[in-house]
RNA sequence: GCUUGUGUGGCGGAACUGGUAGACGCGCUGGACUCAAAAUCCAGUGAUAGCGAUAUCGUGUGGGUUCGAUUCCCACCACAAGCACCA
């Protein structure tokens, strides 16, 4: 048999047939939505990885169709972003040329396997009847006040001269030259999503993710509750300062405040030491995010002199220093520092030689801080704090709170660690922000009626010197007339980063073509949410999250049918190489599918990814493996020549447990074990010394077909077993007869196995003790002692306590 | 440091709600076929002792609960991933 033949032969037919067309508001059949995420089409071509997690889902989706589903399984492109930038000027090609061979790549490579993709909603976020939609949904978030424009940080290259996203200035140094990066104040696009935090939070409830998928997200929002506390400055003034620790506001020794935060700024007249402040900002401001926050040890400080502040619960002055590991954009950007009970300002009390004062019992305050953690819960009582010594931290936390909030210098607050998304990107690859800029009338928003705003097609895309986008150099594009005024105006000409066409493509796959809106309501209704959704755990956290709230958004802008469009997350373990490392091309342990699907023919290899291991656990490449897959397959060849012309089948207990565990692993992720059946299948069908009949064979063709569906197609069709497989129905069984009617079931003798008894149904305690008398293994255990206890539990074990 | 996950033969991995640990596959050993090899087929394969029936040990380590623990509880170790001065 020539795989590669049958294999292009039932291609072929899936394609004339079109087997795998999902129809919309097809009211006969339920609607189910497989997705896994589209890929990045880099050059590299089709991953191993790749393959894991579309045939896992293929699988799922074949046998969903067979069992009556209307299954959208669809298939795209995420082709906006760097790497095809990067691609592209290396290679002196224009990036829409580079996706477009790139894409075609991806495309035959998984034709080859067999993917049952409905290739007819197919599209890419680079394409402009997609991209007008994503940006038709920046004018909706801006219309609604979700979009405004900020100056916020960026990471900046000062030898390239040029922006650098945080993946490539990882470890604080520009990934091209190695050059320190710095961070330089850039206006940008953001969205308000940091408002979004509660809503985000909730909305995980009404979704079936992992719960270490919610975990991340849970993790990311960062939710933390606590108190907002006014602390006034001696001479006049005052600022704010968030804790979640209020109970130990008796120890506080001083106060710390960001240096990139605007409440330095307006202290500037009254400090004293203004030479040594602004050079403590101006050393904060070089380093980076990632320097920052990796300064894990030193505490480098300065202390701000003039400024003094009041401890509202006892008049006590105390100074007041700036640190930079105090945030400018978390919270009020302002602490109280309690060194005692916090091992951050102990840590910085110990570098600076400030007072410390315990105020929570129990604790080794001398060596250490005793923090939150470590006291909650435990029934520790508060010393040195007034009225309110003696109290349990659970009690003074609530009095305290109260007595500051009735004061009116105190409110109970959530902080949220997750921000507002920074949209804008300096870059040319991605979609046009369709924004412009009028001096007269400010940012304007484009006529939707204008949209799409197309990236031009010229052939500089090169980053500028000055860290702009490449956009800006277009002159002809970027000069325009103002929507509102008419007046000469100019275009925006950041870009979106790439996480935004992917926040939204799940949607335009229930109905790609519509060139009315981005999705009808009725499709998004009728499919109405993604039931499973594969993807790598990389993206678990932020595509996640930007995709939801995305989602949400438009949720409550009418124009989504539910608050959470994906049902169930799921992530796939990664393929490692043979020598149990990532594949890499300098490792040299890369695996092109290619090559497999050559030798082996594709069914070889989907199945080898399938049994390989737990799927949601990352497994090393082997090769022998892989052969012990293909000889599966060859035997699964070789029984056909051995139908008889008997029917039916000689081993019920076999088909109907075998269909039961096929079609519930295929839905549990358990694909090993769903392989493993069908090779325990086969192993039976080789005892027979008469053959096996055809119902026996097609119905173990049927059940291997999600998982090799050409090869089970082409045997089927050759030994005349009945209709195409992938038009039939999945095969029903009985679970009365999935059991045996004996069951062989251990013997314990005082804890340890002695031997083996066969039970059935009808026995009880009594015949069973009698069974087992006449073992001889046994005998030896029990004769002449005593049967202290008897214990028979059904199906499972005798266990037996003897003296 | 915190969070999460993982730890079972030579290897990848099975084991339902606590009930014969090691399914299935790979590898290995022996045999058949062959001039020979590959492929294929048959048998065996956790460790130790024994010709053998069988016995002892055995799911990262140490405890505990239980007639019975890979599974539940406590403490610890190792590895991996994510987050990382978040007040």
């Amino acid at each position: 048999m020539n795989t590669m033949e049958i294999e292009k032969k039932w291609q072929k037919y899936w394609e004339e047939h079109e087997t795998f067309k999902a129809m919309n508001n097809d009211s006969k059949k339920k609607p189910y939505y497989i997705l896994v995420e589209f890929p990045y089409p880099s050059g590299a071509g089709l991953h191993v990885g790749h393959v894991r997690s579309y045939t896992a889902h293929d699988a799922m989706a074949r046998m969903k169709r067979m069992q009556g589903y209307n299954v959208l399984f669809p298939m795209g492109w995420d082709a906006f972003g760097a790497p095809a930038e990067q691609y592209a000027i290396k290679n002196h090609i224009h990036p829409k040329d580079a996706v477009r061979e790139n894409i075609h790549t991806f495309k035959n490579q998984m034709k080859t396997l067999g993917f049952s993709f409905d290739w007819d909603r197919e599209f890419s976020t680079t394409d402009p009847e997609y991209y007008k939609w994503t940006q038709w949904q920046f004018l909706q978030f801006y219309k609604h006040g979700m979009a405004y424009k900020a100056t916020m940080p960026v990471n900046w290259c000062p030898n390239c001269k040029t922006v650098l996203s945080n993946e490539d200035s990882a470890g604080g140094v520009c990934e091209r030259c190695g050059t320190e990066v710095i961070q330089k104040e850039k206006s940008q696009w953001m969205l308000k999503m940091a408002s979004y935090s509660e809503d985000l939070l909730k909305g995980l409830d009404d979704t079936h993710f992992a719960e270490k998928v919610k975990l991340g997200q849970i993790n990311w929002i960062g939710k933390s509750t606590g108190v907002e506390l006014d602390v006034e400055i001696v001479g006049g003034g005052k600022f704010s300062i968030f804790t979640t620790a209020i109970e130990t506001i008796y120890g506080i020794t001083f106060f710390v405040i960001a240096p990139d935060g605007k409440l330095i700024k307006e202290l500037m007249p009254r400090v004293e030491n203004k030479e040594e402040v602004e050079k403590y900002i101006e050393e904060t401001a070089k380093k980076s995010a990632m320097a920052r926050t990796e300064l894990n040890k030193d505490k480098t400080g300065c202390i701000v002199k003039g400024i003094k502040a009041i401890n509202p619960v006892n008049g006590k002055e105390v100074p007041v220093f700036l640190g930079d590991f105090v945030l400018g954009d978390y919270g009020t950007g302002a602490v109280m520092a309690v060194p005692s009970h916090d091992q951050r300002d102990f840590e910085y009390a110990k570098a600076h030689n400030l007072e410390m004062i315990e105020v929570i019992s129990g604790g080794d305050t001398a060596n250490h801080a005793f923090e939150k953690q470590d006291y909650l819960g435990k029934g520790c009582t508060l010393v040195n704090s007034e009225e309110f010594t003696g109290m349990t931290v659970e009690e003074a936390k609530e009095k305290i709170t109260q007595k500051l909030v009735d004061k009116g210098i105190a409110r109970k607050v959530n902080n949220y660690k997750m921000r507002d998304w920074i949209f804008s990107r300096q870059r040319f690859w991605g979609e046009p922000i369709p924004m412009i800029y009028c001096e007269h009338c400010g940012w304007v928003p484009m006529d939707e009626k204008d949209l799409p705003l197309l990236l031009p097609d010229v052939a500089e895309y090169e980053p500028t010197d000055t860290g702009e986008s490449p956009l800006a150099k277009i002159e002809e594009w970027v000069n325009t007339t103002c929507p509102k005024c008419g007046a000469k105006a100019k275009r925006e000409t950041d870009t979106m980063p790439n996480w935004a066409g992917s926040s939204w493509y799940f949607l335009r796959f229930m109905d790609p073509h519509n060139t009315k809106e981005f999705a009808s309501m009725d499709a998004m209704k009728y499919w109405s949410k993604v039931n499973w959704y594969n993807g790598g755990m990389e993206h678990t956290a932020r595509h996640l999250l930007y995709a939801r709230f995305w989602v949400q958004f438009l949720y409550n802008i009418g124009l989504v049918p539910h608050k959470e469009m994906i049902d169930i997350r799921v992530s796939h373990g990664m393929i490692l190489g043979s020598n149990n490392e990532k594949m890499s091309k300098s490792k040299g342990n890369v695996i092109n599918p290619d090559d497999i699907v050559k030798e082996y023919g594709a069914d070889t290899l989907r199945v080898y990814e399938m049994f390989m291991g737990d799927y949601q656990q990352d497994v090393a490449w082997n090769v022998d493996s892989l052969k012990g897959c293909n000889r599966f397959l060859n035997r699964i060849i070789k029984i056909g020549e051995s139908i008889n012309d008997q029917e039916g089948y000689k081993d019920q207990v076999l088909a109907n447990k075998t269909i039961k565990k096929v079609s519930e692993d295929l839905v549990t992720l358990k694909f090993n074990t769903a392989v493993s059946a069908l090779m325990i299948m086969l192993n039976e069908y080789e005892k027979y010394e008469d053959g096996i009949t055809k119902d026996e064979y097609r119905l173990l063709l049927t059940l291997l077909n999600p998982i090799a569906p050409h090869i089970t197609e082409e045997l089927n069709e050759k030994y005349k077993l009945g209709n195409p497989i992938c038009e039939s129905a999945w095969p029903t069984y009985d679970e009365s007869l999935t059991k045996e009617s004996t069951k062989t079931i251990g013997v314990q003798i005082n804890g340890k196995h002695r031997g083996e008894v066969e039970v059935t149904e009808e026995d009880t305690e009594e015949t069973v003790k009698q069974k087992i008398e006449k073992i001889e293994n046994i005998k030896k255990y029990i004769n002449e002692k005593e049967i202290v206890k008897f214990i028979y539990i059904p199906n499972k074990i005798v266990s037996i306590i003897v003296k």
